[in-house]
DNA sequence: CGCCATTGAGGGGTAGTTAG
DNA sequence: CTAACTACCCCTCAATGGCG
């Protein structure tokens, strides 16, 4: 639950790219170990394969080189590549950017980290076995100290550690064989260990599932809505891939997101006012300048959003409602009420038919006007595109889209405050 | 409660590339 | 600045117990 809005804490709740270096000067920070991963560019995806490839092929001639040489192998076949070639590249690369869009707005954790700290041991984890020296030191130090009384241990560790590098192999073999045995003892607990900590992990993601899926649920009874005939593959989908990996803040993404990048459904559609396909938002289909132009807008409003409204975490999950008419552009039947709660909280959960990205509305067309719900959210980016006309109260009159209101569209928000 | 002083395994950061 | 790749280098943490 989120609850805080205080400045250092929203830290927590800033985006990458939000997190410039600019505020971030002392201490340093580096990206949080379970923030969504990045986009790949096209160049990472490819370097990726292409590193593999030329490493083995040298293998075969006998041939190792470093790194960073077979770096600059890959950066010269890269550039050798025709625009053909490049187009398969560059096609993974709008997946994955997909993907990463996708993961950032269900992601509540902490995206920076302080750089300079390692992440602090889990108490709970098997301590590290016990070195040779250590064991050996450990063995003598007593004996040493009666020899030196006046001896501080940092002293005796000097001592102790030349006694080590001068004593017979056989015996420094006897230390280090039971180091060995510790150690191998040490990786079967550690494994049991991590073993442990990933079904608690699991056994958490479900019963928030669970949670989230029964707040859903409720909501939708309490609106009427029916489940989708269409395109309601999405929910398992998305849950699987993404729910879980991270905390859903303000609802849930209920229907709609099958496939493999979530999403589900469609996007199908044209460019905005043309009638799509049918399905709901499902991304992938999209014509690649759409979902590109889809995507470039969803992180321009989020980032707006935060840069405005001071760093509220760009979440727009929650209950789709019924799309517009993208043809005429006559308003959908929802109305997407928002609660800025003062944070200038992003339109949450607002129609999924929200106009500009429609789901339903100017991009997709699809659906045929009928929005599962949790389609989206995606529909309040309408509401930050009000914010490009500079007033943030723009959020609530735009919710779920000038074309295509959306029912149902604060129902992110409400379920993100159970 | 952190520091000191030691060795050595293992984890994390770096270099080199391009693109976003 | 960050994505992938990985050899290499640097830092942390294992135990000990007196001291500030």
């Amino acid at each position: 639950m989120y609850s805080s809005n205080n400045m250092a804490d929203d830290l927590h709740h800033i985006p990458p790219m939000a997190a410039s270096s600019k505020t971030m000067a002392s201490p340093k920070y580096k990206k949080a170990p379970d923030a969504p991963k990045r986009f790949k560019s096209a160049f990472i995806i490819f370097s990726a394969e292409k590193h593999k490839e030329i490493k083995a092929r040298l293998a075969e001639d006998g041939r190792v080189e470093k790194t960073t040489d077979i770096a600059k192998m890959v950066s010269e076949a890269w550039r050798e590549l025709n625009p053909e070639e490049k187009e398969v590249w560059e096609k993974k690369a709008r997946k994955d950017k997909a993907r990463y869009e996708v993961e950032k707005a269900m992601y509540k954790g902490p995206w920076k980290v302080p750089a300079n700290k390692r992440t602090p041991k889990d108490p709970s984890a098997p301590k590290r076995p016990m070195s040779a020296f250590l064991a050996f030191s450990n063995k003598r130090r007593a004996a040493l100290k009666r020899q030196h009384p006046d001896a501080t241990n940092a002293d005796l560790s000097k001592m102790l550690s030349k006694t080590w590098k001068e004593a017979e192999p056989s015996l420094r073999q006897k230390y280090m064989d039971e180091e060995a045995e510790l150690r191998s003892h040490y990786k079967v607990e550690m494994a049991k260990w991590r073993k442990k900590v990933a079904e608690e992990k699991r056994i958490e993601r479900k019963e928030r599932e669970a949670l989230a899926m029964q707040a859903a649920e409720s909501r939708s009874n309490e609106v009427g809505m029916k489940p989708p005939a269409d395109g309601a593959g999405g929910q398992e989908g998305m849950q699987q891939q993404f729910a879980g990996m991270y905390n859903m803040p303000y609802g849930v993404p209920q229907q709609g997101l099958h496939g493999d990048m979530g999403y589900g459904g469609g996007m199908q559609g044209q460019y905005p006012g043309m009638l799509g396909g049918g399905a709901p938002f499902g991304g992938m289909n999209a014509p690649m300048g759409a979902q590109q132009q889809l995507l470039s807008q969803l992180l321009a409003g989020q980032q707006m959003n935060q840069f405005s409204m001071g760093g509220r975490p760009p979440m727009m999950y929650g209950q789709g409602g019924q799309g517009g008419q993208p043809s005429s552009g006559a308003p959908g039947t929802g109305s997407g009420q928002q609660q800025p709660q003062g944070y200038g909280m992003p339109p949450q959960g607002m129609g999924s038919a929200g106009g500009n990205f429609g789901m339903d509305g100017n991009m997709s067309g699809g659906g045929e006007g009928q929005m599962p719900q949790g389609q989206g959210g995606y529909g309040g980016m309408q509401g930050y595109e009000g914010q490009y006309g500079g007033a943030p109260q723009n959020y609530q009159n735009n919710m779920g889209g000038e074309s295509a209101p959306a029912p149902g569209g604060d129902d992110g928000y409400q379920r993100a405050n159970l």
